[in-house]
DNA sequence: CCCGCCAACGGTACTGAGTACCGTAAATAC
DNA sequence: GTATTTACGGTACTCAGTACCGTTGGCGGG
């Protein structure tokens, strides 16, 4: 009659259990029993007792890896606002699931250590996949590959919350006025490659001088960069 | 005879352990072993197997908490980048335990799992911090601050790892560097208060168009911020 | 000198996560 | 029908971490 495979079974109630009694009060045995299977079972199922919450962090790693692979020098950051966008609809996918998860790595900290380590596997794949197609070997080029890939990483986390928390009503409208806050912080390198055109770079900066007072050493900049 | 504190001993001989036999094919009885003292010494000098690898994470946090209470809101970047100079100064320090223990996280996951979280400690830290003195509990002004965060310990890791692994050989200039490159990413807000200056501000984009043809609405876009 | 005190240590026993291995019942292939 | 896979339960083990108790060795005050 228990038709529901015993992996459902146990996943249920490992969050039953850890909402009645919390997390560490709550051993693989009670979730066995409960789920009326044996503890051998369990472990069959998922690796350890954090797993249990974290199904599937590598199947979401590998499907980031995928999209990130199968795409162009050209659509490079495209690539990566849809890897961003994948993780995003998938939590949002699992909705209530995706609530309750957050409100336990909010109370227990091995779990919300967990949770921080996965998000880096996230990161270190952005970091070498920026670094990659940047091709330059450079310390600061390597130093801006890092920062990129924190930001759009930080960006992430920050509309995922704002949604977890039930503070955002449209988070995929959000993550994408994020990522281009944060695409906004880096002069885009790919126009040189993907179009010969003899466009204007206009560089992010402050000064008390006036936009005239600026001109001569502007376009003396600007044709310094484009060759004459 | 044995003079040494059993708090030295117990991670000298953790340390040679991991070297000789890696960290997970050793065992807590197995460096208590070493060192000369009971098993129940060794959890009385650490909390855990993974805490003699990183002895005094808590006392850094603490004092990073520290530096940043203790400043003025003028003061406020200077604070950062002093708490993060405290930091890779802390590792400078420690010579060549660091990169020994930077050995072990690079080969053991569950080690580089316990370092990316308490890293996140600080970055939490700092966000907070960031968050604190901007005021503005606004979505995008909360999105800024997290994002500094992430930058500031993108940058910090990056110079870090470089030094770490031998690269660097004046890691603090590099972390100076990295720091106001850091910094030049985001428009410093402080300048409107900071002085009553009419100056130009100049945003950062890319465009296909010629400089003079975009110079009249670049015009009007200032002329729109900055009030007439 | 002895007493009481306190800190550091060792030993034993326990819980609980995770692993290894073996046996078994049902489903599926052939 | 038999053989093979698949999923499961049970037992026994290792090891990290906790709790508790007893012991030793100073150390100052009487």
């Amino acid at each position: 009659m228990s038709k529901t495979p015993a992996r459902i079974r146990l996943a249920d109630a490992a969050f039953a259990l850890f909402d009645e009694r919390g997390y560490e009060q709550t051993t693989v045995d009670d979730i066995a029993e409960r789920a009326g299977v044996g503890r051998t079972t369990f472990f069959r199922h998922y690796r350890s007792k954090e797993e249990v919450i974290f199904p599937d962090h590598d199947r979401l790693l590998a499907a980031i890896k995928d999209r990130l692979v199968t795409s162009s020098h050209s659509t490079a950051l495209v690539a990566v606002s849809d890897a961003v966008r994948l993780v995003l609809l998938h939590y949002i996918e699992e909705g209530d699931l995706a609530r309750r998860r957050y409100a336990l790595t909010s109370k227990v900290a091995a779990l919300r250590d967990r949770e921080i380590a996965s998000v880096a596997r996230y990161q270190r794949l952005f970091r070498e996949f920026i670094a990659d197609l940047m091709g330059d070997p450079t310390a600061t080029a390597s130093l801006r590959a890092e920062l990129m890939a924190a930001n759009v990483v930080a960006a992430h986390n920050h509309v995922l919350r704002r949604w977890l928390r039930g503070e955002s009503s449209d988070p995929v409208a959000e993550m994408d006025e994020a990522m281009r806050e944060v695409l906004a912080l880096f002069p885009a390198p790919s126009v040189h490659e993907a179009s010969g055109d003899d466009g204007t770079t206009v560089i992010a900066f402050r000064t008390g001088q006036d936009l005239d007072t600026l001109l001569p050493s502007l376009r003396r900049f600007i044709e310094g960069t484009t060759g004459h």
